[in-house]
DNA sequence: TTCGACTTTGAGACCGGTCTCACGATAAAA
DNA sequence: TTTTATCGTGAGACCGGTCTCAAAGTCGAA
């Protein structure tokens, strides 16, 4: 690396010089602290104006310690469900003048660490993570700077976390289905759970992903459902061998009549392997899904959907973070925002099928 | 602001005091730069470790003069269009060990200035913008530090631009909807203009746009079809009377029987008008959209649509700035990226109106 | 007129790194 | 063995801000 051509910028030394006092004086005006004549101050801007000094907010954030930026790491951008949660991060951030550094986990761990390591390198003033998975957080305890954490809950860290009522919302939706007379029922989500699960609940410390399940085996026990947890799938994240598991899953004997799908995503590609095996909604398969992404109101039929309130999911952890960053000492909060369904045409009666014994 | 708690960290000179080295040694190793001996080297190392020394990335670039982060400056995270591109540019930036800092201008000129001023001040090495208007530039043109334009080429600024084929897209689209029989075809775009349109071209110095319209334009003189110019609706983002001004559009006597959608948030404002006017795709109203979003194709009809190379778009902006900053000083390269329609659906002939005098 | 209190200013240390320069030691060349 | 080159290391300046401290200046009250 050669030196770098390093356009001479303009400091406060310059400014100083050109308005003919101290810098420490030059620096009292253009940094806003201390007191400053207004004879001075006027020249001293003056100055500035006509050197076109900018300040530079990396030496700033050196001495005060502060960077002025938060860090967020969620799991995948093009989820729609974290564009709205990042948008509700970013506009409560500008307000307090607060920019954001984004970045990409893939819902992995390794690229969430290193994405902290670089995010905490960087001084960031604090931290909102989607935790990827839940079994490895050692390098989330280690974080030294405020953190908070979106969507997903982990009940061995105790910070200021905010999600959804999940819970209650697979509770719900699953009974709609239980109700309509299903008793096959899938849950597919693109979480993974490495093992098999087998009542495992225990073993799945991310909140969102047990309360669902949590939820979703509640309604299947109401409804006298046995073995349901068999029909929890892991691992429908955005690849090509998820579509094909899918296909498997909708071709097979046994296949459900009612799927519950844990985010926008997953079920549009679920909506995609329904039709290509020739199956209807909701004729030979029920469908409700997390999140009211916009494409599911259009579809035929439009698609019943747990609704999540997204926006206010990225605003309310932004508030949290950054009345923690002004030095709010209170203890972590858990905030669940409440979901809502609203129902459309995705959810029918079950179908009579070949393995019925009626 | 009284003085930061902060948690005093290890610093080299802590390291170099550990061991048992001068600072300016223990720095050279911590920063992997001049030569040491391997056996001081493992005891630096060592004591690193043992003190969990982490670098202050603020502290280096302030001499560095390099971030090693790029800013982002896009329209509208929530845009399936910008959240790909944008994981396009964040993927490639993550080979390179950078990192990326969003903004989101929300399509307004003041938002976007004032993102990149303090992304300027946050010393970014590149600016990656979607510039939200063309009038405005003279901020751009300020800018000290390698800039590439996304998706919008200005001409008045000569740098790194990566865009698409838009009025060869437009053209071939439009030529589908007048082959189709259709006359009273509308381009309706996000974009404003302020002021009155009227063979404007001249004054839309958006390449996007501008191309775009050229495109439509130049389809419907090839189909005879005259003042075409009255059917460019501008300003169709997302509010509520973007949408009250399609549903007046739809329900006007001569509304039109094809529509050309600028992106897909618009055309799926657009489709929701449609239904809400209890209008059919294709058979009263043909549609086709830029951007192949996903949802496009689970509609009924599904939407013919103009696919871009989107994550292209945002890997190859990313690539020119990445490369750029690593000293290449070749002039400015506009790259245009090819398009293809994808047909789906959602286009049909003329349907018989009223207004019909055959 | 003198003194204390307050305001305004300048000098310089400091943040945590990088990097230049000079010096002593060791190795290779003469 | 002496000279020259090379290597490893330490001292300290520097990046562009913030901030402490003390000196100088201003003012009203005694």
């Amino acid at each position: 690396m050669k030196r770098p051509p390093k356009v001479p910028s303009i400091t406060v030394s310059d400014v100083a010089r050109e308005a003919k006092v101290s810098k420490a004086t030059a620096a009292r005006v253009l940094g806003g602290y201390g007191t400053v004549s207004d004879t001075v101050r006027t020249a001293v801007l003056e100055a500035a104006k006509t050197l076109d000094y900018r300040p530079n907010e990396l030496a700033r954030s050196m001495t005060t310690g502060r960077s002025g930026s938060i860090g967020v790491v969620v799991g995948d951008i093009e989820n729609p469900f974290f564009s709205l949660a990042v948008r509700g991060i970013s506009d409560v951030a500008r307000l307090s003048g607060i920019n954001v550094i984004l970045a990409n986990s893939g819902e992995e761990v390794e690229a969430e660490k290193s994405a902290i390591r670089v995010l905490m390198a960087k001084q960031v003033d604090g931290l909102i993570v989607t935790p990827a998975q839940s079994g490895d957080i050692a390098h989330l305890k280690e974080i030294a700077c405020p953190l908070a954490l979106l969507d997903r809950a982990l009940p061995e860290l105790d910070v200021d976390t905010v999600t959804v009522d999940d819970r209650t919302a697979a509770l719900r939706a699953t009974r709609m289905l239980t109700q309509a007379g299903h008793r096959r029922i899938a849950y597919v989500t693109a979480a993974v759970l490495s093992g098999d699960f087998r009542g495992a609940e225990s073993r799945i410390n991310t909140s969102t992903v047990r309360e669902r399940i949590l939820g979703f085996l509640e309604a299947c026990r109401e409804a006298g459902i046995e073995g349901a947890e068999r029909n929890i799938h892991f691992g429908s994240g955005r690849s090509q061998s998820a579509h094909a598991v899918l296909l498997n899953l909708l071709r097979g004997a046994d296949r459900p009549t009612a799927i519950l799908a844990s985010d926008s995503v997953v079920a549009l590609d679920l909506f995609k392997a329904i039709r290509e095996c020739g199956l209807g909604i909701p004729r030979d398969i029920s469908l409700i899904t997390f999140h009211d992404a916009d494409w599911t109101s259009v579809t035929t039929p439009p698609i019943t959907v747990i609704d999540q309130p997204v926006y206010a999911l990225g605003k309310s952890v932004a508030e949290l973070l950054i009345r923690r960053l002004k030095g709010d000492d209170r203890p972590p909060e858990r905030i669940v925002l409440p979901t809502a369904i609203i129902e459309r045409m995705s959810v029918g009666g079950r179908p009579s099928q070949p393995g019925d014994r009626s």
